[in-house]
DNA sequence: CATTGCATGTAACGCGTTACATGATTAT
DNA sequence: ATAATCATGTAACGCGTTACATGCAATG
């Protein structure tokens, strides 16, 4: 039920539609907790429902400017200090290797290497993007460089691990 | 759709029943890929129907022993190397990150400290596994001491990334 | 004979993904 | 005019979680 956190929090730094929600995931949280748009105007009907969000304002083309209520905010810091992070989280990428005796040594191999290179280009890929949360000053940005640091360091991670597995394979 | 995987992957390195790989799963790829019970057996069924399995022999107590065919092989050869692993994985840990600034800075650097403390428990409780692991001369031990070297450099690196991230909260 | 363990299944519910469907406004 | 962008919604499908439901066999 972290969607419903997500949007809460973009909204406890300003209103938002959910057009402008859907733009705004994909600039910040994307890498953390992505979200479609149908899901998008779906959690801000229950929201709405449940009081914990308010249209704020109507405008053209039936656009509904969604602000976060008290109650909104109060649920957001529960969550933030009372709710304990969870998830035993899945990975495909480490099921797979629990079965590589299924293919010769040297597919094995270059499984794992190909995951050193996913993971360089991932590194790659966040390092590009740093700059721009590098500049932000605003409170998204700020915590942002927080997590950002946090992927970084699961690519370099990533990278050094596979590359260290691809040897273990005699 | 990589729980049929697992089952297929489990199944290559010897027949079981749903029952035996329920508790197959918890010993191997409990933090990797959780199974629950209910799943398992619908699993099963639809692998059955799909002719990647084979019902190979009937015991006691309705017991089911299911074993892996050649399609089955062939399809969890082809995931293993064909299959690119996907998922933009979320994380409720770092989503909380983002948002910190909705509550006060002691309270920020309390879940920061508290995600250092989890973390090393974690790397504790693998560590325990660890001489299970290291003791098997299996396929799925042999794989699952890599798996586990990942896990426990990745609880280390939590541990470290909270540590600073408190640090970072002014 | 009672408990524990073996063994299989079904149902309800929520979340995430993909695709579909529609229409108003602005810019070229 | 027409294309791009803004803007909101619905429907179908699959997977994962939790709870329910049932019954046989071995052990003490």
């Amino acid at each position: 039920m972290s969607l419903r956190h997500a949007v809460l929090g973009l909204l406890a730094e300003g209103s938002a539609s959910g057009y402008d929600l859907m733009k705004l995931f994909d600039v910040s949280l994307a890498n953390t907790w992505p979200a479609t748009q149908s899901q998008l105007y779906g959690e801000l009907g229950k929201l709405a429902d449940a009081g914990l969000v308010t249209v704020a304002a109507e405008g053209p083309r039936g656009r509904k400017e969604y602000a976060i209520t008290e109650e909104g905010r109060a649920e957001l810091r529960r969550w933030i200090t009372e709710v304990e992070p969870s998830r035993p989280h899945r990975s495909d990428m480490l099921l797979r290797v629990f079965f590589l005796s299924q293919v010769p040594p040297e597919q094995a191999r270059a499984y794992l290497r190909a995951q050193a290179d996913l993971a360089a280009e991932r590194l790659a890929r966040l390092e590009s993007i740093r700059p721009f949360v590098e500049s932000g000053t605003d409170n998204l940005s700020r915590n942002g460089r927080i997590a950002l640091e946090y992927g970084l360091r699961l690519s370099r991670l990533q990278q050094e691990w596979a590359t260290w597995a691809a040897d273990q394979i005699k």
